[in-house]
Parts: structure tokens; C-alpha cells; sequence
DNA sequence: TCTAAAAACCGATTCTGAATCGAAGTTTCA
DNA sequence: TGAAACTTCGATTCAGAATCGGTTTTTAGA
């Protein structure tokens, strides 16, 4: 019997929590190896060196990591810097909500923008200047 | 041995496929009963009746929906409206990967401003200067 | 060149949450 | 009071993450 399971989870780039940590410590410390990366992690918790290799591993099937080998050991380094990244989830999730209506993500951001203090708002300001010479008049 | 293992998506809100499709179906038609929804579901995919009850009892722990008993059956409704799911997993997002510089959050934000009309870019800007008003000047 | 150490590779295991559904129990109203 | 409709219960499957030990491969250095 044909079971058609669907997917678990719906957004694309989901991330357990060793692979967010491990992503942290390459954005901090770029081109480090695995142990490196395993002691730089001892602080907060003990993980094994293989597990911290196959979850690398992970990361670099999912994009997110890249590697290359210097002499013995793999080095590794971020595709996407944490801006980037947080972009894309930041797509994913809208894609998957969104309702059409621009303001519905509006009023998201502005939400979620509570945080921001006037330097923010100054930059927020100039980035839509700079949009609205960009595309003169947009569809949707 | 204790095996200490640690939780596996980091997203608190993260939401399966079904349980997606049937929050847009509540969505849509609010105070329905698992019948009249699994009904509106046949058109997509095909699920058993259990099935989209179970599910709907999970969206219910996981307080995305409520639901009141009249006479026979239970009649779900969204605790969120889908705005309100949308600034909610966009927070945890943020969260998750905001750095504390506001820049980055903006960054991000613009590049998902792509779709973004004119219209949408002048809601923007009164929302920028109500967040003036205020707060008018903030720490961070 | 040989070798010990380090790293990679392989594969087994556990765990969790989602999806799936049938069967058994309960409620309702005609 | 029953049949129909609903809920509850539990079993099963599945995928992805986390976990790590053992085996093989690579490398630097004596």
C-alpha cells in the first residue's frame, strides 16, 4: 500500500540545535577544522569529535558549510554569512505565510522591528529611498 | 549512560506539511469540525478522518488552535490569525540569528522586500515615523 | 621508508516529532 | 433505544537529527 507520506517539516532550511551551534562557532572562527571546532565547543556542552564531524558533514550537503583540506584535516568555512542565512529563512517563512497582501508582512516586521532604535530607523528609511528609485513602480 | 541528547529543531513554532494545510483550511473557514475540514481537504491529498483529528488535536497543544464542542463534534478556530503566525515565526527567526546589530536584521529584511510595491514601501514609511513618535530615541 | 598519530569514513543506534489510521468507547438525537 | 457520528487510544511508520565507536586512509616526521 502506497503510504504518499508527506514532509515533516515545512520550511526548507530547518536546523537542529547542534548544527546551529557548530555554524556559530564557523561564522566566529572561519576555516577551523573539526577539532578545533570541538574544543572551541567544550564549554558549553561535550560532543564527541564524530559527531561533530558528521554534522559538519550535514551542513555542507545542505549548503550551508563548504570545506576544502589543508594538508591533514578538512578546514571549514560558511557559504552564507549569518545575514544571509537569516534572509532566508526570513523568505521561506513569509513564502510560506504570506497572503498576497503586503502589509500582512508589514506589520510583521514592524512587530518584530520593536527592538530598533533610530540609527536602525534612519538606515530603514534610506534602504526604501534607495528602492523606490530602483524599481520606479512594482507589480503585485 | 546518560545520553543528555538535545531537541531537535531549533524553531519552536516549526509546523508539519498537514498540519499547515489544515491551519490555512481553519484559516479560511473558521468554527468547521474535523468532517467538514478533512471534506474540504479531498481536492488536495487524501486523509483519513483520524488522521486530521490527531493532527488537530496537535495544533491544539501546540496553541495555534482552539476548539468548543457543539452538540456532536468539536469546532476548531485559529488562536493566531495567520499575520500573527507570520510575526510570531519571524521572531523566532530573528532570534535565532540576529546579532545584535540592527543592520543585519534590515539587510535581511530588504532583500526580502524584493516584491514590495510602491504602495506597500508608503506604509513602510508611516510605520517608520509612528515608531519615531513612540519611542523616540532607544538603547541598542 | 616506516610508523604512530590524526583524520576521514562508515554504519549502527537512539531519539523525537509528524503522519497515519483502525478499533474501541462515548455521545447525540431521531 | 439504537444507529450514526464523534472522540479517544494506541500502534505503526517514517524522516531527520544526534550520537559515537570502529575501521580505513592520510600525513608528517623520525
Amino acid at each position: 500500500m502506497k503510504r504518499n507520506r508527506h514532509a515533516h517539516n515545512v520550511l526548507p532550511n530547518s536546523l537542529g540545535e547542534l548544527e546551529l551551534t557548530l555554524l556559530n562557532v564557523v561564522w566566529k572562527m572561519p576555516d577551523s577544522d573539526a577539532r578545533t571546532i570541538t574544543a572551541e565547543l567544550s564549554d558549553e556542552r561535550t560532543v564527541s569529535l564524530s559527531t561533530v564531524q558528521s554534522t559538519l558533514e550535514r551542513l555542507v550537503r545542505k549548503n550551508l558549510l563548504e570545506r576544502k583540506k589543508f594538508s591533514h584535516a578538512y578546514r571549514y568555512r560558511a557559504i552564507q554569512s549569518r545575514s544571509e542565512l537569516l534572509g532566508n529563512l526570513l523568505k521561506d517563512v513569509i513564502k510560506l505565510l504570506h497572503d498576497g497582501k503586503a502589509a500582512t508582512i508589514l506589520s510583521s516586521f514592524v512587530n518584530v522591528a520593536d527592538r530598533l532604535d533610530d540609527n536602525a530607523l534612519d538606515e530603514l528609511e534610506q534602504l526604501i529611498q534607495h528602492k523606490r528609485k530602483e524599481t520606479g513602480g512594482n507589480r503585485e
